[in-house]
RNA sequence: GUGCCCGUAGCUCAAUCGGAUAGAGCACCAGCCUUCUAAGCUGGGGGUUACAGGUUCGAUUCCUGUCGGGCACGCCA
């Protein structure tokens, strides 16, 4: 970790300090020695702490301690000096040298610069989007995918095996409406006139796929339409189509009518919905390894094998004909049903199974990426975990918050209802790919996020991601002005870089690789956007106050070395957020 | 009503699990293009970190209470 080739200097000084601690104080290996890149160049490159930390246990000056750890500091060639300052605080300064080399081994390793092995090789699923595939995406299926892809980038960056996964609620209630309200539809096509549930699917949408069942199939699944009504008769024409009873009657009654034939239209209207949502997550920029069937849990009988072995273990229990799981002995609440009156099982008791398969699956951690709304649900989910004899440690909730849009300075309404919401498709072809994916992981994941349509649009630099991809451009047509060959830039003598400005961006370089590392640790990929806009503004600050393409060989070389090397690290950090770095602006 | 999250500059947000003088951007004001892209840069004012206590060398961070906002409280998914 130490050597020239691979050097990390944050962690090179921490185990410099590690080694003098040792001579004052017995640790054991676990104890953490945090540093701190300083706030203010007077404190030098790195902070340390420990002298503070150790003061209660030694019962000794802060200070003091801080002078015999210093003493006791083994000789480093990275080292330049180290200072006590404050209350005891250990200041260390990195030598120019090692900025300076650092360059080579940017330039060296390019696109890889910034991966490390902290992840050590660990099996880590994340799961996220998993939207009910009965209608398109929103905006705010949008933050979740946008999160969920770059941390799973930053993970794999951090040397994790990561897997990506999209849970697909295929055998719920959400989906037999949807089923009904196409079928209504397409009746509708053929000149059968029944009364369209408010609390069904009503978007434009269902009309589309009742359309292309018509095409396709003519009148072929008409059927008998008069019995749908069947033990409804009796309710008031005007409130029908009001309550979930009714509409889940109709549903019972469509399958009877239909038959065979429901299955039929249950699998193309999920197939085309799956289709359109895997289309869109791919245009922009989301992927996943793995699209996991919640029905085939039921197919494959882990549903039952989950609840099962939760009986055998007795945290079950009958009430009122139905099955409940005590998650009160987890810290839930309230106890929650897994078998309902009717037998059916609850969409909780395939949650139960799914996160079990996860780890039979043999994932040391799992991520799962959910929407805010939804953090009640988290207890009877880590319960259950417990309950089944795994570490619920090993399972990690990341909570997303909504996205509020906001156009001329209003909130852009965002009704669910009525299929009254913006889709993240439209958002793609309003703001683009790029300002979206950027916009989405601007803030803290659990921050509620506003998001300003007219920002992410407009062609300035109060737009982060233009500012960032804008910095970008302007090394590329530097290097577009330029015929010389990039291996001498590997090779020039970086010492001519020793102005302050040179110094600072060469230490920010350096950061980038710990910024990932925090990223990937604290599951935060709003830390690269900042670090992003931070790069970017000190090289724009740079361009305007130093010139490149001088005459003098040795000073234009070490400089385009050092704008080489920004322009390989903001490459590097927008791939991780599938931003594009574009070369012309 | 109960539980969880949040409250930081006029606005949008940071603050590397308790550290040094709480930082950016926007907005506002004043400047910079015969020079590699002005989609840029330089300088300036802006704060009792909602409020009141407590814990200690040290608190935006941890604890208690109050006020204000969001979400969740189904045999829905």
């Amino acid at each position: 970790m130490t050597s020239l080739d691979h050097p990390n200097f944050k962690k090179h000084f921490a185990e410099l300090l590690r080694t003098a601690a040792h001579t004052l104080i017995a640790m054991d290996g676990t104890m953490q020695i945090e540093l701190v890149r300083t706030k203010q160049a007077s404190h030098g490159d790195y902070s340390c702490n420990l002298a503070l930390q150790l003061a209660r246990p030694l019962h000794k000056n802060p200070r003091e301690i801080a002078n015999l750890l210093i003493s006791a500091l083994p000789v480093s060639p990275y080292l330049d000096k180290v200072e006590v300052a404050g209350a005891g605080f250990i200041n260390l300064f990195l030598k120019n040298s090692a900025k300076q080399q650092f360059l080579r081994h940017i330039l060296q390793n390019k696109d890889n610069f910034g991966c490390s092995d902290v992840g050590t090789g660990k099996k880590i699923q994340v799961e996220f989007v998993s939207a009910n595939p009965t209608g398109p995406l929103h905006v705010g299926h949008g933050r979740g995918a946008a999160i969920g892809a770059s941390l799973a980038n930053i993970l794999a960056a951090a040397g994790f095996e990561v897997s990506r996964e999209y849970y697909v609620n295929d055998a719920g209630r959400q989906m037999d409406i949807l089923t009904l309200s196409t079928w209504l539809r397409y009746l509708a096509l053929n000149n059968i006139g029944i009364p369209f549930p408010q609390n069904a699917y009503q978007g434009e949408y269902v009309i589309t796929m009742a359309k292309q069942i018509y095409r396709a199939h003519g009148q072929r699944y008409v059927h008998r339409p008069e019995l749908l009504l069947d033990g409804l008769l009796e309710a008031d024409p005007e409130t029908i189509v009001h309550t979930d009873e009714q509409l889940d009657q109709l549903i019972a009654n469509a399958k009877k009518i239909l038959g065979q034939d429901y299955a039929y239209i249950h699998n193309f209207v999920l197939t085309e919905q799956l289709g359109d949502c895997r289309n869109d997550l791919m245009e922009f920029g989301v992927e996943f390894d793995t699209w996991f069937s919640e029905q085939s849990l039921f197919d494959n009988g882990l549903v039952a094998h989950a609840i099962e072995s939760l009986q055998s273990k007795h945290h079950l229990y009958r009430q009122d004909g139905a099955t409940w799981f005590r998650s009160t002995d987890f810290g839930d609440e309230k106890d929650r049903v897994v078998q309902r009156e009717n037998n059916q099982f609850t969409y909780f008791a395939s949650d139960i199974a799914y996160h079990l398969n996860k780890f039979e699956r043999g994932f040391d951690q799992v991520i799962n990426i959910w929407g805010a709304d939804h953090h009640g649900y988290i207890p009877r989910v880590k319960g259950a975990l417990q309950a089944l004899g795994l570490d619920p440690s090993k399972l990690e909730i990341a909570l997303v918050q909504f996205a509020v849009l906001y156009r001329d300075g209003k909130k852009a309404p965002m009704s669910t209802r009525s299929g009254e919401f913006v889709t993240l498709r439209e958002l793609r072809h309003e703001v683009g790919k790029d300002a979206a994916r950027f916009f989405y992981v601007m803030r803290k994941s659990d921050q509620h996020l506003d998001f300003d349509l007219d920002l992410a649009k407009s062609q300035s630099n109060d737009n982060p991601v233009y500012y960032v991809q804008y910095a970008h451009a302007r090394v590329c047509s530097v290097f577009a002005q330029w015929d010389g060959d990039m291996n001498d830039l590997i090779e020039t003598d970086m010492e001519v870089l020793s102005s302050s400005v040179e110094l600072a961006l060469m230490q920010k370089l350096i950061d980038y690789p710990d910024t990932v590392e925090s990223a990937a640790k604290e599951f935060s990929p709003h830390l690269i956007a900042f670090y992003l806009r931070e790069l970017a503004g000190e090289f724009h600050s740079y361009y305007n106050s130093t010139r490149f393409l001088v005459s003098e060989m040795p000073i234009r070389n070490a400089r385009l070395a050092l704008i080489a090397s920004i322009r390989q690290v903001l490459n590097n950090g927008l791939r991780l957020l599938g931003v594009s770095a574009p070369d012309k602006m």
